[in-house]
DNA sequence: GTTTAGCACTCTATCTCTCTGAGTGCTAAA
DNA sequence: TTTAGCACTCAGAGAGATAGAGTGCTAAAC
């Protein structure tokens, strides 16, 4: 049985008070608050077939009607309109990101804690998925004798450094024509090809230095654990605190299943990207109460986006909120701030 | 009047009681308990007595006694012994500590986890205060034309890099070559004392490269900032989610004052800083309740210690938890952590 | 067939009342 | 100074009672 149109209208109104109140939502207070043309035991006999048809649960028998999972998701596939976002939010956002950025964290983090001022709730900014880029620099600085600094910076804007030990009779000299060895056979390679013995060969392809094999390989190896960890991908996560001020989360445990699950970094970031395989084509992805599969988040609903970084290489941004949560108006702020992103990623 | 023998065992009960259950002491079971060689009217005249001198507080009349910030303090600063860490334990932390770290951000970023695991409160790790370091290095990197990556390395062991726009046309060598002189003008530098007037005699006093004013001061001011924001102090905090299992904060109001100020690193710093001063002969600084001047921070207790880089400058560790926090493992915890920071800088 | 008025019914939230028990403070004796 | 004894206090738990919001159903009206 397909929803006709005033049903249509009933189960929009229903979401959007129970957004807005977090209270069940009665037939007499619908008719109060929206200009139906009807009786409200006719919106009775709408509500009893609405929650025979899954999109609405009562709390309890003499309780008004909440939206069930079902009833959200088809509120945002077809009944709700997004909305543009207000001049005056775009004015406040871009306010927020106009700061020069020229390395992708320090974007990704102001994107972050823009959105979580923004929506109120909690927001979700990730590195880009690194496997697709390549490597275009690889410098070693040494900065005492025995500790070098190896730079990495890939393809997708990012730059990552790390700290290695390596013996303390090399000289800078000598660390850097290493380095530039390492470069020039790798640069323009793809990460997800870059192994132990890539580098070696590469360096071994192209160095000038002389230096016995057991000493240049464990300064590879220093290397390649450098390009390595620059793969990690890094999660800026802001806004978490808000939640507490929801009526669904007064419930500390509750909160504390959502807080101890958001403390892993690699749990969110993990699933963030099975959704957006899943959702390969949509703009946007989002996921309502029970369809999230990570524990704790069941009372939320969690809306991402993509990112793109020159056309190929794409990260994630997102939003964690309840799943009473403003829908059109979130999507909205996502999208203007996805397209902030992109725009000041565009330029080479 | 001081506090005779008996009623300094008692205090100390108390706490201890309180601190094992959340619940307030009273007489019968502090009789039950403890093995006072006396009755519990005795129990009660000490108590009551103790509770006029300020030690103890009463939720209601007829409840127990829960210690006040006062009787905390004097457990802290005379009854309770600080006992030496199980060797289990300190196993445990010497584990979570042992990969090697050539960074001094990793190695806070690990003795914070370490800290949070072991406490089971809040773990805080800031990186060493920068005013008193010294610049050893500056390098400028060419990451494309009009893209440089600014590297400064501070005394502290600090390593930041900032990346930076400067016109297109200039070449790597020039730009290294800017850099070099800005390095040998301030390395030594302490950095307070860098300022752009410094940064810009310092490069012009060495700088061999033949470059317009406007263009020069240009590069200069970009690595101005990047050395500026090496300065920034970076706060590791871990652990926040744990709180809310704590019955102190089952009322979501109090979590949800504690949050939003932690979710301000400045503030938090800032705060040590102040304390870190106030107690400068100390090996450890504790602050109890209200004696914290945070906000939302009245119903925890704050415990810092200061490590060492290379015996000069220094940081701090430290952790948030409730009043009622078993005070004395966590000092011994939070100093092995101290001592395994302190040994693994001691190397130059 | 759809809509509506009317009404009995259900269930939560709230309030009040009572009871219980842990714990106190005080008094008087040891 | 310590102790036994006892009256007193108060939070918390449990039991009704009540109000009110909301429902579902029936029968009449459109």
């Amino acid at each position: 049985m397909a929803l006709d149109n005033r049903k249509k209208e009933v189960l929009q109104a229903i979401v959007d008070d129970y957004v807005a109140n977090c209270e069940p939502v009665g037939s007499k207070a619908l008719i109060d608050r929206h200009d139906f043309m009807v009786s409200s035991a006719t919106l009775r006999n709408d509500m009893a077939e609405l929650e025979q048809m899954g999109y609405l649960e009562k709390p309890h028998t003499s309780a008004g009607r909440i939206p069930s999972d079902k009833g959200y998701r088809e509120y945002v596939d077809s009944l709700m309109k997004v909305d543009k976002l207000s001049d005056e939010e775009g004015k406040e956002i871009k306010e927020k990101l106009s700061v020069s950025f020229d390395e992708i964290a320090s974007l990704l983090k102001a994107a972050s804690s823009a959105l979580a001022d923004q929506t109120g709730y909690i927001s979700l900014a990730m590195t880009p998925k690194l496997t697709s880029s390549y490597l275009t620099q690889l410098k070693m600085l040494m900065i005492e004798p025995g500790k070098v600094l190896v730079v990495v910076v890939l393809s997708a804007g990012v730059v990552k450094n790390r700290m290695v030990r390596i013996p303390d009779f090399l000289t800078q000299d000598q660390v850097a024509q290493i380095g530039n060895a390492v470069e020039q056979g790798l640069s323009g390679l793809p990460l997800s090809e870059i192994s132990l013995i890539t580098v070696a060969t590469a360096a071994k392809g192209n160095q000038k230095v002389e230096l016995p094999d057991a000493l240049l390989n464990q300064v590879l190896y220093e290397a390649y654990t450098a390009i390595k960890q620059a793969d990690n991908l890094d999660v800026y996560m802001q806004g978490k605190h808000r939640m507490l001020s929801l009526p669904e989360f007064s419930d500390t445990k509750r909160a504390q299943g959502l807080f101890d699950t958001l403390s892993h970094d690699g749990l969110v970031a993990g699933y963030v990207d099975e959704v957006t395989k899943q959702d390969e084509k949509k703009e946007y992805m989002i996921r309502i109460g029970q369809e999230i599969t990570l524990e704790g988040l069941d009372e939320c609903s969690f809306i991402t986006t993509t990112y793109n970084v020159g056309g190929k290489v794409a990260g994630n941004i997102g939003v964690i909120g309840p799943k009473r949560m403003e829908y059109s108006k979130v999507i909205s702020q996502i999208n203007f701030v996805r397209m902030m992103i992109d725009e000041k990623l565009k330029q080479p």
